[in-house]
DNA sequence: CGCAGGGTCTGAAACGTGTCAACCCTCCCC
DNA sequence: GGGGAGGGTTGACACGTTTCAGACCCTGCG
């Protein structure tokens, strides 16, 4: 039962362990002959590498590791996804680390990955995750990177510059939704979306509040509905408590801090019989593939996801492999304003001397 | 940079290697002060453990694997966090591989996690893997459970007994679907999924097609559009053979092989201004949570998730604990039709006598 | 006072692999 | 014929940990 290892292999073959060893790792310096009787043993014993003594010999795995927030959210598949493709590129494999918004399950996660010795990480870290906690105790996340394993921040922006980080310009995105919002000439506004210790919820808010504040003339007002979570159900809830308000006071255009967010509103307006775009515009943030599929094709800020993994990965291994000579670097990408039904009625007369935004219709394939 | 290791530990404390080890896996047999001594220098150091050296030790790991198909199918997701939940109960950590439909990269990581002498892996392997090639030689995944490796199959089902599985009762799946069309009184009914080299596609629509021999009258006649993959794209294209086809002759009904499918054909539905689902009822597989959410909220076959993958997890563990004595099972899961808008014309009389199908608004929180 | 026994601590031996210097042998060239 | 080069192979050690059989000391009891 107890796999066969090296030395038996060996014995089988009449040779040495380290021939073997050789056969495994610089075939060409092995006699065509001898190879042949050793990879013959190996596949009678059914040998299987010991990957634990491998790493142990060499100081380090051949895996890099994705620790993402929760694995049900679409924008993480695709950040995964370019990051794999990123790092089969480079004969790295990757393995994922879903912390499912825990963060007792995301420090068992890190401790493990460093006790493995993986050879870097990317990390949506739940709560900023480099700051020092109030204790004075730096995060693990900062005494990992202390400790030299290279960590690239994925969809967060790094303060400090002792590592690299990729993200999307969140500030920007609110501000795309806010402007095209205004320019639809709506003048009650309402966010939806928190907790906002999130950061980019906080941020996409600041875009909203700056262009409407900028932009929206006089009588713009903005409201704002704080959730609990990111997901369809949260936005139900909210959906409800915006649909109880009288029409008056009603917002006539939400900027929902992510798809799922709008989606749950989309649906409660639908089932309270408000139309949509027409009694209540929504533009979401994420574009995800559902997003073009909606009830009303939903409005939504894309992020370029998989580039966003793929420049993770990249800016990982290129750390790994350059070592003391990496630069760190943080890359901000520029999220873009998908137009769909549901903040623009088509029927209506387009502003004269100026195209309308862009329409899309289905998501279109990254890459 | 190099982290330190046990013996820098023992040396700062002033004590013995074993000490140190002892600190680490039986504090109660070593004396508080000296406990105390070895914490600090841990501490002061950064002494991180060598799971490397461990496990070589050890002879195993302490985590277990899932192996999905895809990361981007919402189906997964809740299978990995049923397992993530059943794993974390009893001490184990989970790693996520993707194999993103490529038996290449699903091949490197059943390797690699061999290598790493995982303690048991969850897959659901891209073709039903445990089948011999032609060429004689068993997949790397039989290999794999005959060196010993505990192994359990999701939604698979095993045909031999040499492991366990877990798994949905795809026939009856389509079975349900067929019988609902067939009572909606439809006569020109779709299969709409592929590649039927996929077994689940291929059992959903037998049991499609038996419900519709059997019961559909005589009048009744079942078409197919097979699709190259299981995607929202992939279920415009489908749509869009469907939606061209003379009204006459198309179909009055399309039970699609999963949601995405369905949503892709709905969109395209909805496009050509064919009404869901007075023109063209639709029922999908899988029940995600987008479904309620649709353009016309989706009836679908819901499959128990999160219990499939927790009770993946749970044999997995038994058989790792258990050894020998563990006797193979193969669990099946049966899937529950849910009515929503799609398939069923609201305003439509019901036929007397019988409480119409349970109509359900939101996705049920699993669990 | 002697001895048993428990509480602490330690040295040495694994675990399976990769590496490296050293060795052997053959062949070629001078 | 001698010497050198180089291809092929090998033995020994190192990687960092756990484990196990003791060694040591101290206490309590006969």
């Amino acid at each position: 039962m107890a796999t066969a290892n090296i030395r038996e292999v060996a014995h089988r073959a009449g040779v040495s362990v380290s021939t073997v060893s050789n056969v495994l790792n610089r075939p060409l310096t092995v006699a065509p002959a001898t190879r042949q009787r050793v990879l013959a043993a190996i596949e009678e014993l059914g040998y299987v590498r010991n990957d634990s003594a491998r790493q142990l010999r060499a100081g380090r795995s051949r895996t890099i590791a994705i620790v993402v927030m929760d694995i049900g959210n679409p924008f993480f598949t695709d950040v995964v996804r370019g990051a794999e493709r990123a790092a089969e590129e480079r004969g790295a494999m990757v393995i994922v680390c879903n912390s499912g918004d825990s963060s007792e399950r995301e420090r068992r996660h890190l401790e493990l990955l460093e006790e493995q010795r993986v050879q870097g990480i990317l990390i949506t870290p739940l709560h900023d995750g480099v700051a020092p906690a109030r204790d004075g105790r730096e995060s693990p996340l900062a005494q990992i990177i202390e400790r030299g394993t290279p960590v690239v921040l994925v969809d967060r922006e790094s303060g400090r510059h002792n590592r690299c980080s990729v993200a999307v310009h969140d500030v920007l995105g609110g501000r795309l939704a806010g402007e095209h919002l205004v320019e639809q000439r709506h003048r009650r506004i309402a966010f939806v979306g928190g907790p906002f210790s999130i950061r980019q919820v906080a941020e996409r808010h600041r875009g909203l509040s700056e262009a409407v504040a900028e932009r929206g003339g006089p009588g713009a007002e903005l409201s704002v509905f704080t959730t609990d979570a990111l997901t369809a159900e949260a936005g139900r809830t909210a959906g409800e408590e915006i649909a109880a308000l009288p029409a008056a006071q009603r917002p006539t255009a939400v900027f929902c801090a992510n798809d799922l967010l709008a989606l749950g509103v989309l649906q409660v307006m639908t089932m309270h019989e408000l139309a949509v775009p027409r009694d209540m515009a929504i533009v979401g943030y994420d574009d995800i593939e559902f997003a073009g599929s909606a009830a009303v094709p939903l409005s939504s800020i894309r992020q370029p996801r998989a580039q966003l993994g793929r420049a993770a990965a990249q800016l990982l291994l290129e750390e790994i492999y350059a070592g003391a000579e990496h630069q760190h670097r943080n890359v901000v990408f520029k999220p873009e304003l998908v137009v769909r039904r549901s903040s623009s009625e088509p029927h209506r007369r387009r502003l004269a001397g100026r195209p309308g935004p862009r329409q899309a219709m289905g998501p279109r394939t990254e890459e």
